[in-house]
DNA sequence: AAAACGGGGTT
DNA sequence: AACCCAGTTTT
């Protein structure tokens, strides 16, 4: 119940759930229909339906034997990493981590670890630093200490680190950056850009290229600072963008980029522009999303912040190196 | 690595 | 209106 559901809300709910299925047994022997209704009102309806197959499926592999292996519940449906540590730490002192909303927050602090929480690299470092910290006993204790302390002590917004039990080795605390950290993610936005990329062709050649305004060939994920970056982001550097060419080189699609800025993630979906070279410049077309056009009316086609069209920017001066 | 899943509370 | 909540599963 607790998953992405307060505690404020589950409290009262877990109580009556509790009182109307008071065994595993009790709940894996009710018809789903009674158990979602029960679940009424809580939301994520698959966490009902998973829960209860989970419990037919421990009462009939092990009657009122639970157990404790952690293989067997980690194979149970809608359980995840955290379920399987905070079940099997606090039922049968188990020693596994668990790292949910608030331990994250309780983390990243104590190491003064400024990646953004989401990133993969950043839950990997969560997880082991939750699993190096487990004492040798009580991990259950341990575990639900350090969900309260963020909770309670270590909140989002003031957290009141001068009562903190752990102040005197957080890493933020002593360098006042509890309220820098833990850095958020923004909302992902996603933008259309038509122009910024092309496909060209030219006999059996395949060019990708990024801008017409750089003056040189470059990878596809190698451009400048663009215009629709904030200005309170950094400038957006090759090593920030991370990028998938979603097309078949040579045909015509679109591009899925990811910009990782200090907070705000971008994502950008360029539709791209194939043109087939011909020597002569008015033949030269391009196929935008089916329609043909010719290089006459592509010439009125804009770069965006550039004053030069894509024309002039990017497909004369390729027929000028090419021919 | 997103997006989907949801109702309720907070800012 | 936007964001967050003792996450997990599917795309």
């Amino acid at each position: 119940m607790l998953q992405q559901t307060t505690v404020a809300t589950v409290t009262p709910r877990f109580a009556e759930f509790i009182s109307r299925f008071p065994t595993l047994r009790s709940l894996a022997e009710a018809d789903e229909q009674v158990v979602l209704k029960s679940w009424e009102g809580l939301g994520y309806y698959s966490r009902a339906r998973n829960l209860h197959r989970a419990a037919k499926i421990l009462t009939e592999q092990f009657g009122d034997d639970i157990p404790d292996d952690p293989a067997v519940w980690a194979d149970l449906p809608g359980v995840g990493r955290y379920i399987l540590g905070a079940v099997l730490s606090q039922a049968f002192d188990r020693r596994l981590p668990v790292v949910e909303a608030n331990t994250r927050r309780v983390l990243a602090r104590l190491g003064a670890n400024r990646t953004e929480l989401t990133t993969p690299e950043m839950q990997k470092w969560l997880w082991q630093t939750a699993t190096d910290m487990l004492p040798r006993q009580h991990i259950g204790d341990f575990n639900q200490a350090m969900m309260e302390l963020g909770a309670t002590v270590c909140t989002v917004r003031e957290p009141d680190c001068p009562n903190c039990p752990l102040r005197a080795s957080c890493q933020s605390f002593l360098n006042g950056l509890q309220n820098e950290i833990p850095v958020i993610a923004g909302k992902t936005v996603t933008e259309q850009v038509l122009e910024a990329c092309a496909v060209i062709r030219w006999k059996n050649r395949v060019f990708l290229r990024q801008r017409g305004d750089t003056g040189r060939w470059a990878k596809m994920w190698e451009f400048p600072t663009r215009e629709y970056a904030r200005p309170a982001d950094p400038v957006a550097v090759a090593s920030d963008l991370t990028g998938e060419l979603k097309m078949p080189p040579g045909e015509t699609g679109s591009v899925l980029m990811t910009l990782r800025y200090s907070v705000t993630r971008f994502r950008i979906q360029m539709t791209c522009v194939e043109i087939t070279l011909s020597e002569n410049p008015a033949d030269a077309v391009y196929d935008d999303n089916g329609r043909w056009v010719s290089l006459e009316e592509l010439s009125a086609y804009p770069v965006r912040s550039s004053q030069r069209t894509l024309a002039e920017a990017l497909i004369r001066p390729l027929q000028r190196e090419l021919f």
